[in-house]
DNA sequence: CTCCTTATCAGTAATGATTCTTAATTAGAA
DNA sequence: TTCTAATTAAGAATCATTACTGATAAGGAG
């Protein structure tokens, strides 16, 4: 419904992250703008980070547990391995089978949090729909 | 190294995580305890449940975003499925093929978070390791 | 059984990521 | 150009979780 404007904050955030090939965090996105153009408030990073991810322009990254989201500019379908040393991100393609991930650099996997989000069955029947949940 | 004891706060916690069949939060486990059992503080619980699962006892689902973490008393390897709107958690037992998942009840799903969590290669090269990362 | 070390506790302040609030600004349609 | 709703800056508020502090108690040594 809401009619998406173009400003010049939002346009600056979307470019940042297609320059950073390293999954930055809403704060590293912050950082980097602060120190390259001019000044956009953390609030309004935080914003259009989530909106350019609804409008698909870029791609959340919802990390586990308290660890800061991530932001990805690759749209093409593929998974995560962050390091529990220095917290890098690493691409993983999931191939047919699924214990055959291939991975764009080495990595020793100890653990894996796969989360399935949607609607259970009684959501789904009375779906009023309004996306509650966050 | 730490000499783990066995206290009272922690034999609580831990009976009352396998009496709850719902993939309770730390939040829903202190609630819990405290409408049953003596008091112990939020803390505490927090505490237990971190101990708990890092001594295998219980498992600890790492929810995406800021969604607040599970514990789950079922150790057998399974994954999870979130409702968007009631925050319910269904279990997703994962077949051989990528694409073969069976839940315990239906399930629309919408959206999937994978992360694999390790060690990337140069963090796995000089591994004083020390878990630096939460 | 008593003593002693130190893991653990209760209570609470602090943290960190993210969201919300409010008043001022501005994109873009009329 | 004018108008209005979308957007902004700045900072307060929130929420889950962790850290801190002084008090308590588990369990091995004697």
């Amino acid at each position: 419904m809401a009619v998406t404007r173009n400003t010049v904050q939002r346009e600056i955030v979307l470019s940042t992250v297609l320059s950073m090939c390293n999954h930055p965090s809403a704060e590293e996105v912050y950082d980097s703008v602060s120190k390259n153009d001019s000044h956009i408030s953390k609030g309004t990073v935080y914003r259009n980070l989530a909106l350019l991810s609804q409008t698909g322009k870029i791609r959340k990254i919802a990390m586990p547990g308290t660890l800061a989201d991530r932001y990805d500019f690759n749209l093409k379908p593929h998974f995560h391995a962050v390091c529990r040393k220095c917290g890098k991100i690493i691409d993983v393609c999931c191939k047919e089978r699924a214990d055959g991930f291939s991975f764009s650099e080495p990595f020793k996997v100890e653990g894996m949090e796969l989360v399935l989000s949607g609607l259970c069955s009684e959501c789904d029947e009375n779906s009023s729909d309004k996306s509650e949940l966050k």
